[in-house]
DNA sequence: CCGTGTGAATGCATTCACAGCG
DNA sequence: CGCTGTGAATGCATTCACACGG
């Protein structure tokens, strides 16, 4: 599931501050799921908790760690350092949380050669160079959209089978290639409708809402926390 | 739904292009999507497309744009301009797409008065008197862990109710307040889940698999596209 | 007695297949 | 004749409630 990453930086964080087992009910509050959830998740990886007692926090680090395949650090190469690649490869998140940027690349040759926290930025068209010396395991596209789409094939050519997309548009991959995409602009566009649907509500307390002015007030929107705690 | 923002870019795509009209068929491919889902999505709209020809891309990009309210172009407050709050001061997406940044926030006092892409930084604390200068409808959290829930809350107490949230930890807002959280590591992790699955898989294909080395393969992981086209 | 693990129930998203309109 | 809009069917995630183990 997703929501395993999420588990994962929870029990870290709980680690840290000592505790040695956690309640399924503590870990979900810590991670913002609902309890019930966080079970029926775990059950999923045949992980043993102690019924009475509840998680033994370090061995269920382990667990989760090996089902991600989080053992072995793997090799990111990052494709585009513009404004959005500049700040990936400065990224603290990614070395400390299993992630090594094994390569900087770039189509522009006049940023070839700058040198980004400690790594040197090459052209995308070492890509096969990259790759023999490397064992890359993830490519991370930060390139405009219209060039996203070839360095995707590059990518794919080289035997790379997992790609982070943050370019705003859809990639074509063949089959056995892990596309995830981000784009940023889309998580303001559905805060921007959550607020919109929140204002009609608000602006109409008593009405029932027009026919031609309703909103469409049961959309499912993936992925939304709302009201936690307070 | 979360995917109007995607169907949207993708319309304006094809409005450049010079296209008048498409059909569900064409949009759904373009989108990355079934046609039978975006059918019944746009169906939610009440939108009217034409039997026999398709929809008017203009029209429906009107309709879209009204229901995720970006009829009016939305005031963001970005807080926190380390590493990835400069990426996003500087990303044109926002702007492009509906989105003002109209103030640039930190803790720091030694990035207070920075200037960012024609903003100046202020003080995180002066958050009272920007939100009285604009009308702030989304804040954006791009700070460390332990300073964003406390962000947070201010974002809150002038009157914020939708926050995108670059942090990786949960946060706790009182009923009303949205949240939508993006964690760049998260991303890599379960694209790491995946690699961990297709690795074990090609390492044992006849194999049915050991109780013990068993990797759960029936793991559904949202949002992630897997080989559209070739 | 507390908390895990899990069957059962529920609700929702996705998909199929086709009726009906232009 | 093509394509939209939609009932029906399917499958999945979530939630509830509780039996059972430490």
């Amino acid at each position: 599931m997703a929501r395993l990453p999420e588990y994962l930086r929870a029990l870290h964080n709980l680690a840290e501050s000592g505790h040695e087992t956690v309640s399924s009910e503590g870990l979900s509050a810590a991670a913002g799921v609902n309890s019930a959830k966080l079970r029926k998740d775990l059950s999923h990886l045949g992980s043993y908790g102690t019924r009475g007692v509840g998680y033994d926090v370090a061995l269920l680090i382990e667990q989760i760690e090996f089902v991600l395949g989080l053992t072995q650090r793997r090799a990111v190469a990052l494709v585009g350092v513009g404004n959005l690649g500049h700040a990936l490869a400065g990224y603290d998140g990614f070395a400390s949380r299993g992630f090594r940027i094994a390569a900087l690349l770039d189509a522009d040759p006049s940023r070839v050669g700058e040198e980004i926290n400690g790594l040197v930025v090459r052209h995308v068209d070492d890509l096969p160079t990259v790759a023999a010396e490397e064992s890359l395991a993830i490519g991370v596209i930060a390139t405009p959209a219209a060039a996203a789409q070839q360095v995707a094939d590059q990518l794919v050519a080289v035997g790379v089978t997992s790609i982070l997309n943050f370019a705003p548009c859809v990639l074509s991959v063949p089959e056995g290639v892990d596309v995830r995409k981000v784009d940023l602009a889309i998580e303001l566009q559905i805060l921007s409708f959550h607020e919109h649907r929140k204002a009609s509500l608000t602006a109409l307390p008593a009405t029932g809402g027009s026919a031609l002015t309703a909103l469409p007030g049961g959309f499912a929107t993936t992925d939304t926390q709302e009201a936690i705690g307070t």
